[in-house]
Formats: C-alpha cells, structure tokens, sequence
DNA sequence: CATATGTCCTGAGAGC
DNA sequence: TGCTCTCAGGACATAT
C-alpha cells in the first residue's frame, strides 16, 4: 500500500472529505472540520509505514494515517465499488506538471478501518515503543528471540501481537511457521536456537515475497493493490486456505485447520511437528 | 502482570 | 429458492 501511494510525494492536498456510506459514517479523528484546516493546503512530503498503518505525512510533520484493518483500501485508481468509499483526499499536481493522481480515496467495506490527522507527537506516542515492537522488515534475530521468548503463548499467537513484532498478519504468521516448520501452538518459551533462527529467515522471505506480489487477494477478492489490482501471492499460499490439501513441502501429510486466539492458523502435521 | 475473550461491521458461501 | 449460520489480511477494551 505505501510503495502503490508514492506518486502522491510532492502533491498538495486540496481537499478532504467523507464520503456518504452505507449506515454508519466513518469517524475520523480530529471532527473534519479541523482535520480539513490542517491538512488543506499542506505539500506532501513522504509517505512511511507504522506497521500495518500508512502514514501520508505532511510538510507541518502532521500525518493522514490509514489503518485498513481487515478490508481497508487505499487507493489512487477508481475503487472497486463505489458503495463503500470512505475518505476522498483531492491533490493538486506540482509545477512540474505531468501525470499524477488527482485524489487518494479510503475504501473499506467492513468499515473496521479509521483514518486519522496525527501531529509528530501523537505518531510517536501511537506508534513509538511500547505501542509497536519492532518492525517485522527489519527486526534482528536477537529482537525477535527477546521480544518473544518470554511468553509461555503458541508462537503463532505471539506473531500477531503488535505490542512485540509489528507487521505479521493472520495468513503471514501460518505460511512462515510453515517454512520454518515450526508447529503454530509451541509454546513461545519452548523454541529451540535452530528454530528462532529459522522464524527470523523465514518472516523475512514471506513478508518480501508477498510485497513483491502486491499481497494476496483471497475468495472474496476484497484486497486490491493502489491500482485497484488483486495482488498475486495468494497462488503462493502454503498453507493458508489450503485445509485438506497436500502439504506442498512434504506432498504426503494432508494441511490442517486449527482456532487460536479465534482465529483460522493452518499447518501441516508432519512438517510441523506438535510440541510435547 | 500476562493472557483470554467479546466487539465493532458487512458480505460471501455453506448447509439446510 | 431462500433462509440461517459461520467466517473473514485486525485492534482494542474489558475480563480472568
């Protein structure tokens, strides 16, 4: 999402705006108006990425955060269905001309997302230590055994906290256990040197495999890249959604689906072995 | 303190 | 066909 929203760098803002939705409006933070006040006007600058946030920042050092959640889509193409826009941000090009876009749009169906105005002391308060560990692109493997080999919690359920690792979502924490080969409810405090080590390779080459995929599009086709694009890295997938499918590494062993932290893990039994 | 669960929202697909 | 049920790339408040 923040390499798709780049071309926006040196844009001003014109506008912002709600955009009617289907019930319930989305809130933003500050009210519209003085979100409005303080980002009109405003050259954008850079745009960054707080874990799973993107961050349009500005050139007062204030930043238009989006936190997409589960459907959230930042776009700078035309949406997929225009029922549930969000947010229109009008840009104004830069005197250099050329072609740019003309409006970055905030879409999310479920409308479990938000968008919000932050000053630089609000980002480093919402998404400076100890609100976000570590970003999972760039964590060592010491931060990750350190941040992590304290809790007695399945391995897999520590990977989605954002407080210890941020980035990993719910199909990234299977696929990499998986090419680790580490069951996903060993106990964080039980993982062996060899298997650290062989998480840290192994979040790495999913996180980057999957951004050089543009991400994965599942069956509801809800994610789509700033081109309004399904991503590719669902026909990449190990083992999530595979459940019953061979295991593509040991080609024997059938993927099985568990519920942890109420939420879907996949793994093979045989690649993954269960923990004592 | 660390860990577990409920909650927000809508639509797709399974099962009856 | 049409209904109900479950589940979904997430984060956080509240409960245990």
């Amino acid at each position: 999402m923040r390499r798709g929203i780049l071309p926006i760098v040196g844009l001003t803002v014109a506008d912002v705006a709600r955009v009617a939705c289907p019930r319930k409006p989305i809130e933003v933070a500050p009210r519209i108006d003085v979100f409005r006040r303080r980002a009109v006007g405003r050259r954008i600058v850079d745009v960054r990425r707080a874990g799973k946030r993107v961050l349009v920042v500005l050139d007062t050092d204030d930043a238009i955060v989006f936190e997409p959640r589960m459907t959230g889509l930042v776009l700078i193409a035309d949406p997929p269905d225009a029922t549930y826009l969000r947010i229109r941000i009008g840009l104004e090009p830069d005197a250099g001309g050329g072609e740019t876009p003309r409006e970055l749009w905030f879409w999310d169906r479920r409308g479990l997302g938000n968008v919000r105005l932050l000053s630089a002391t609000e980002q480093a308060a919402a998404f400076g230590p100890p609100r976000l560990g570590p970003d999972a692109l760039s964590i060592t493997l010491d931060e990750l055994r350190a941040h992590l080999c304290q809790s007695r919690r399945p391995i897999k359920v520590a990977l989605l906290d954002q407080r210890a690792l941020a980035g990993v979502g719910n199909l990234y924490a299977s696929e990499m256990l998986h090419r680790a080969a580490i069951h996903p409810a060993r106990p964080c405090d039980r993982l062996r040197a060899g298997q650290w080590s062989r998480l840290h390779a192994a979040l790495g080459e999913v996180l980057r495999e999957a951004i050089a995929h543009e991400g994965s599009t599942l069956s509801d086709g809800t994610y789509r890249n700033a081109l309004n694009q399904a991503g590719g890295y669902q026909n990449c997938h190990r083992v999530y959604d595979r459940e019953n499918e061979p295991c593509p590494a040991c080609r024997t062993a059938r993927i099985r689906r568990i519920v942890q932290a109420q939420r879907a893990t996949f793994f093979c039994p045989k690649c993954q072995r269960a923990p004592r």
